[in-house]
DNA sequence: GTGGTCTAGACCACC
DNA sequence: GTGGTCTAGACCACA
């Protein structure tokens, strides 16, 4: 399901996260073509306008070009998409690690936590 | 700052998140008195109205109890904090996993990159 | 226990109920003298005013009288007692019947489940 | 009259057992849409607010469910209807019972005035 | 037009 | 001074 959006945030919002995400981890490859807006749209069950609000913050940031009557495409420039990714997995880290020692668990305690459930997760599979 | 909220999610939800987070660390220790509604609802910047719901909702979760016309508690009972713990603990490990590995992270890197990410701050103490 | 209290409605209100389905039941016979307000008072846990209070709406209705320096006694109108009694169980009943008829029990059910109660109740002892 | 309230109770409380009342006694049935909340509240001549927050406590305890901005509906669990019919019964029924019984009536009495009682309620008729 | 949230301000019971 | 209730009125997201 690409459909669960959580309510009580903009729906675009979701959608830059989603996209970004998908640059980052290759399903949306730099320099290649996306899919449609109306496509994105129904895939994920949204209206296409807040699709293509979603998007224009993309292009914005320099993450997408906008090839008029042809098109969307994912950068070609692999160090931004690069820088990115670094970036948005140093966000997570540091909100995770504000998050855990909030609850009065030490970095080290975060570590073997993190750990464990890794070791759980592989098991089940 | 105790007063900042993400505008998108209910303001009542965020204080629910907020004591529990108190209770977990130990801030506020099982079986002693928490402040009155007033005065958190001051702190945190809210209507007491609001602070109000949100202590509702964890007194009909058992982490609260009322002594009506002496003020609030937290519950004495510590396997319940504890078995709380855990469960936030895993929470913020699940969602973290989730986001890391959303961005083409495996699991091993994301243990390094948040290693890394400790070593780091130890050494700008 | 004597001293358990609807948190919700006036205590005086409550010990008049009281009183009243002692005479009626006969704990307190007619022409007999009742307790002393204080020890009244003592043995529902309420303040004496309150005690006071409530005995005086029953000395207003005739169901008790006072005599000075000697102490308050149930009414010798043992008519007036057993139209008080009927009075009271046919508000009970009335207020039953009320009650379950709005859940869409019809009245020949009412019986039959009350019948049924009566029954698991013997069972028990 | 729909607004008629014990004013020593909170209202939100009777608000509960009203519409608890309503779906137990098939008013409200399973599965169905029931009024929006301001309906309801003017209905009742109170504060929507009041009313939201009865509502919302009937949602916990799953009798409700709500569908954003369409509106709410009863369950469609009929056997958490039933239960909840015969619990509210067995209250009325024990409480009846409870009463009739302080004014030293015992309960083939009870039985014997609740069906005298009913007989002369069809009489009426 | 639906439910949901929030504020401001008032009043109450209890101790 | 504590928690609890209630109102009036506003604003929001969503479809």
């Amino acid at each position: 399901m690409d459909n669960a959006f959580d309510a009580q945030r903009p729906i675009y919002i979701q959608l830059i996260e989603r996209v970004k995400t998908r640059i980052v981890s290759g399903e949306y490859p730099p320099g290649e073509q996306i899919p449609p807006v109306r496509e994105l749209a129904d895939a994920s069950g949204v209206n296409p306008n807040t699709m293509q609000k979603a998007l224009a913050e993309l292009e914005r940031d320099g993450l997408l070009t906008v090839q008029r009557t042809v098109g969307r495409f994912v950068t070609g420039d692999e160090d931004l998409i690069a820088k990115l990714k670094a970036e948005l997995a140093q966000t997570h880290i540091a909100r995770f690690l504000r998050e855990i020692t909030a609850l009065g668990i030490d970095a080290g305690d975060a570590i073997r936590l993190l750990t464990d459930y890794i070791g759980r997760q592989k098991e089940e599979i």
